[in-house]
DNA sequence: CTATTTACCTACCATGTCAATAGGTAAATA
DNA sequence: TATTTACCTATTGACATGGTAGGTAAATAG
C-alpha cells in the first residue's frame, strides 16, 4: 500500500499545478484546500524540496512553487521519492543484498516482471494526466 | 510492499505444485526446502487452509496437498488472501468508508487505474506460469 | 525597526503491523 | 503406545506510520 506520504505528496504537487503558475503558494492554503494537517504536510513538503521537485520561499508572499512545468513530472518519481522505493519486495530494492537463493528462486522473475510493469505505469503518467483537460 | 506472508505463501504453493501430485507433503519438508522457519510457516499455511487453497492431513504420512490443479490457481488470489487486500490505497479496499472528497479527487481515478492494472496482472498469472516449462 | 508571515527544523509519541517464537493440544498412523 | 503430523493461542521485539509540539530563520509590509 502507498502510504499517506506518497499520496499526500501527489496531491500537493497537483494542487500546485492547478494554481496560477509563477506564483508562490503558501502551505496554509494547500493544507486548507486538501484538508490535510498543515503540520504533517510540512514534513512531506520538506522532502519534496530536498528532491528538487518544488522550491520554497520564506516570508510574506512566500510559499512553494514547482521547479518544472507540470507535464515534466512523472507520478512515479514523486511516489518513489516519498516511499523510498517502488519495489514490491525487498530483493528488488536498490540496496538489496544479493540473495543466495536467487538462482533457483521460482518467484523472483515473476516479481521482477511485476516491478517492471508497475514502474512503467507510474513513470508513464505525468502530473497533467491527472488534471482536468481544459483550463 | 508485499509482506513475507504473501511471498512465502506463494513459495509454499509453488513447492507443493512441484511435488508429485496426489501425495501429502509435510510442512517440515517444505520449510527445509524453502529455508523458512517451520513455526512461521505454520501461520501462513493455516491461512491457506482456511482459504481452501490447500488441505491438511494429520498424523504419520500426513502433510499438505493442493485442492486444485496448479494451473487453476491465480497468483493474485493467493496474494490477496494473505495480504488482506491488493488495493494500493485505503479508499479502494472493499470495506472503505465512502470519501466525501471522492468527487473532486484528482488522484482517485489514477489510483483506480493503477489498481485495475495490478489486479489484471496478478490474476492473469497462474501458478504454472512461475514453474519451469517441461517436467 | 518592528510586527507579521512564511518556510524550515528537531524532537517526541501513540498505535499498529511485521516477522517471528514459545508452548502447547488434537488427530492419525505404525 | 509411541511417533509423527497438523493445528491452535499467546507473546514479543523491532520498526513504520501518521501524526503533534514547540521552536528558529528568513523575508516582507508597515
Amino acid at each position: 500500500m502507498i502510504s499517506t506520504k506518497g499520496r499526500y505528496a501527489l496531491r500537493v504537487m497537483l494542487d500546485l499545478a492547478e494554481q496560477p503558475q509563477g506564483t508562490y503558494v503558501p502551505l496554509k492554503d494547500i493544507a486548507a484546500r486538501q484538508e490535510i494537517s498543515k503540520k504533517y504536510l510540512e514534513s512531506i513538503v520538506r522532502e519534496l524540496v530536498r528532491g528538487k521537485f518544488i522550491k520554497g520561499s520564506s516570508g510574506k508572499g512566500g510559499g512553494y512553487i514547482l521547479c518544472r512545468r507540470p507535464e515534466e513530472y512523472a507520478v512515479g518519481e514523486i511516489v518513489e521519492r516519498m516511499e523510498g522505493t517502488l519495489a514490491p519486495i525487498a530483493c528488488l530494492t536498490a540496496d538489496a543484498a544479493p540473495c543466495p537463493r536467487a538462482d533457483g528462486c521460482r518467484t523472483l522473475p515473476f516479481w521482477r516482471a511485476f516491478d517492471t510493469m508497475v514502474r512503467d505505469f507510474l513513470y508513464s503518467k505525468k502530473l497533467t494526466d491527472l488534471l482536468p483537460p481544459a483550463r
